[in-house]
DNA sequence: AACCATATTGAATGATTATTCAATACAAAA
DNA sequence: TTTTGTATTGAATAATCATTCAATATGGTT
C-alpha cells in the first residue's frame, strides 16, 4: 500500500529541490547523523524516519553519497542564511553586528550539540571527499571577508592593538570552532 | 607460512603491550586513518599495512574496537608526553614555557595534517561512543590546568586585562582547536 | 630428534548495507 | 470507467567486513 499520496502534481514543480519527500529525507539524515553518528547513518535508518521507504530514498537521490552532499549543503545554507541576514541589517552598528554575529553563532539554532556533531562528522570526512569541503568553502571565505570588514570598522579595537582586521577574524573565527567542539565534548560547559 | 617469527621469547614480556606486532598495528591503523578516513579503515587494511594477517589483528586486539581505542590512547598519550616534558622542565621561566608550549601544539609531529586528521575522525564519534571521551578526558584537564597555572605566573599578562588566568586558558585552548581544524581544511595556510 | 606451548595464518561464516528493479498504487486525463 | 504516466514500494542482490577457528608454523626444551 502506498503510505504518502502524490503531493506534487504541477509539473513545473518536478525539480526536486520542491519536493516534500525530498526536504523530509535530508531532515532525516540530518537527525539520524545527530542521534547515531555518520559511521551509524544507514539509508534504512534515515527512510524510516522520514517515513518513506528505503528503496525510494535511493531512488531519489541517486545514491547515499548524493544524500549526504545535498544534507551538508542545507546545513551550509541555513546557517549562511543566518548570518548573511545579520550583515545585511542596515539598522544595526558595528558593536551591535558584532554582538548579534557572535549571538548567532551560539544560537541553539547553530551551535546546539546536535548540529555541531553533524558538522563535526562532515568535518572528519573532508581529507578524504574534497566534495565535502567544496559545499562549505566559498561561503566559509565570504563569512570570512565580511567578519574582515566589520572589524575594519571598529576602530576603538584596531587601535588597541598590533593585530591586522584579518588576524582577529581569523582568530574570531577559530576560536569559534574551538568552542564548538567544546560544547561537543562537554555539554554542561556552555549552557543550551 | 609463517613470515614473522615469534618477536618476543620471553615469558616475562608476556603482556601485549610491549609486543612489536601490537604497535606495528596500532602505527598501521592511525596511518590508515589518517590515509584514508576511519569510515573505510578496515581490519584487513590495517593488518595488511602491519603486515601481519588478517586474523591475526583481530585476535591480538579481540576487536576492531578495542584496536581503535588502543590507536586513540597511544595518540592521547604521545601528546601528554610531549607537553609534560615542557611543563616539568626547571631551566624554563613562565615566558619560555608558553612559548615551547605554542612550539609545541602546531608541531610537526603534533599538529601534523595527518594526525589531525585522525584526531578529528575520532572526535567526531564522541557523542556516540563515550569511551572515546574517556581516554583523551583526564589528559585534557591536567593540561589545562597546568596551563592556567602559567598563565598565572605571566603577570605581564594578567595586569592588562579582565579576564581571569583560566578564561586566558580556555580562550587558547580553543584557539588551538580551532587552527587544527584549519589546517586540515586548507594544508597551505599554514605551512608545515 | 621429538615434543610442547605459543604465535600466526587464512579461509569460512554470518551480519550488515547500498543499490536495483519489477510490481503496485495513485491522480489526473480521456 | 478506463487509461496513462508518475510516484513509491519492498524484496532480492551483491558487495563489504568483522569475527571465528581449525590448521600450521615456530622456537625452545627435553
Amino acid at each position: 500500500m502506498n503510505i504518502n499520496p502524490k503531493k506534487i502534481s504541477n509539473p513545473q514543480l518536478k525539480e526536486q529541490e520542491f519536493s516534500i519527500n525530498h526536504q523530509k529525507l535530508i531532515d532525516a539524515t540530518i537527525e539520524t547523523i545527530a542521534k547515531r553518528g555518520l559511521a551509524d547513518t544507514t539509508i534504512a535508518q534515515v527512510a524510516k524516519k522520514a517515513m518513506v521507504s528505503q528503496g525510494y530514498a535511493n531512488f531519489r537521490f541517486k545514491s547515499k553519497e548524493n544524500l549526504l552532499l545535498s544534507s551538508l549543503k542545507f546545513l551550509s545554507d541555513e546557517y549562511k542564511n543566518s548570518w548573511q541576514r545579520i550583515f545585511e541589517d542596515n539598522n544595526l552598528d558595528p558593536v551591535g553586528r558584532v554582538i548579534k554575529i557572535i549571538e548567532n553563532d551560539f544560537s541553539s539554532k547553530i551551535a546546539s550539540r546536535n548540529k555541531i556533531a553533524v558538522w563535526v562528522s562532515f568535518y572528519s570526512e573532508v581529507k578524504f571527499r574534497p566534495s565535502y569541503l567544496t559545499i562549505c568553502q566559498k561561503q566559509d571565505e565570504i563569512y570570512s571577508s565580511q567578519m574582515e570588514k566589520l572589524i575594519k570598522e571598529l576602530n576603538f579595537l584596531t587601535d588597541q592593538t598590533f593585530l591586522t582586521p584579518r588576524e582577529i577574524s581569523e582568530t574570531y573565527l577559530s576560536m569559534v570552532d574551538g568552542l564548538w567542539q567544546r560544547i561537543l565534548f562537554d555539554p554542561k560547559l556552555y549552557s543550551h
